[in-house]
DNA sequence: TACTATTCCTATCGATTTAGTAGGGATTAA
DNA sequence: TTAATCCCTACTAAATCGATAGGAATAGTA
């Protein structure tokens, strides 16, 4: 049970694509879409917060599209969802404090902490995931599943 | 920053509420909403899903209330979150299958499996609190927040 | 230059979830 | 019998999620 927002998930998908796929020539976004199907205009949007993320770079114009920023190795997972999480998306609340009250409670300073070790514990899991071992984990289901069309 | 749900965070107000009161004599849904500042018919709704997970014992009619089911020692935050988030919750789905497409993708595959890595390492922060712990926090900051107003 | 393919920006929209409110029945101590 | 309490169900306003839509800006190509 996948239980990531969508945004998160296609946007996984279209840097795993993106990452499979010669880095020297850009991939349009309709060449993403379509090939992991997802809704077009959507992954567009997507792959705007990505880009000002700094994970990916884009081309516009005519043969334009989008490349990875960097290596594979060096994109982390915890980069990934982060971005796509937090600030800087496209449909992220650009208001500056939407906090909930936080009131001065004894409990909300509890919760608090115990947030922030949640949060922490997460991102130690996401940290040692790279878009690479993404890859290699796609690439090996993608030869799976072929293999089983050939029985 | 708290971003549990706020009927996670006030369903763990109420039990450190019943936590810090005497265990023998049953304390009213309209007390613990008043002490905490929590809207007393929503604290109702979320005592009766704690009932419902047997974290909480209910007396009904006059004089009637709500009791810990058990020492707070024995009731971990993993027990808390987990009831308040899951099913048996009044406002939970009570449909059978309102999953996710569940489509046979490698990349939902891989998503699946870095989710139940999420899931697993957030539980064993949760497992290793229990009430007892957050009330003897509790405690302390309220303790500390009184002499604040002695100077 | 004109044309076409593409990203980029902003607005809108329907469905679902969240955070409550509301009415009234069932139960029980006094 | 009465008042206090839990219990059950429905409703609702606001926020968030998962898109869709229109069109401006940019760049390669004929």
């Amino acid at each position: 049970m996948n239980r990531f927002p969508i945004k998160v998930t296609y946007g996984i998908m279209a840097t795993i694509e993106l990452a499979r796929h010669d880095r020297t020539i850009p991939l349009q976004a309709k060449a993403i879409a379509k090939q992991q199907g997802i809704p077009a205009r959507f992954i567009e949007q997507i792959l705007q917060g990505l880009k000002q993320a700094g994970i990916v770079r884009s081309l516009r114009g005519a043969q334009g599209g989008y490349t990875l920023a960097h290596d594979p190795q060096q994109i982390s997972l915890a980069e990934l969802v982060n971005s796509m999480n937090g600030a800087g998306m496209p449909s992220s609340t650009a208001n500056g404090s939407t906090e909930r009250s936080e009131n001065p409670q004894a409990s909300n300073t509890i919760l608090s902490n115990i947030w922030a070790q949640l949060q922490e514990a997460e991102q130690a899991v996401l940290r040692v995931i790279s878009l690479q071992t993404l890859v290699e984990q796609y690439q090996k289901l993608e030869s799976q599943r072929s293999l089983m069309y050939h029985i």
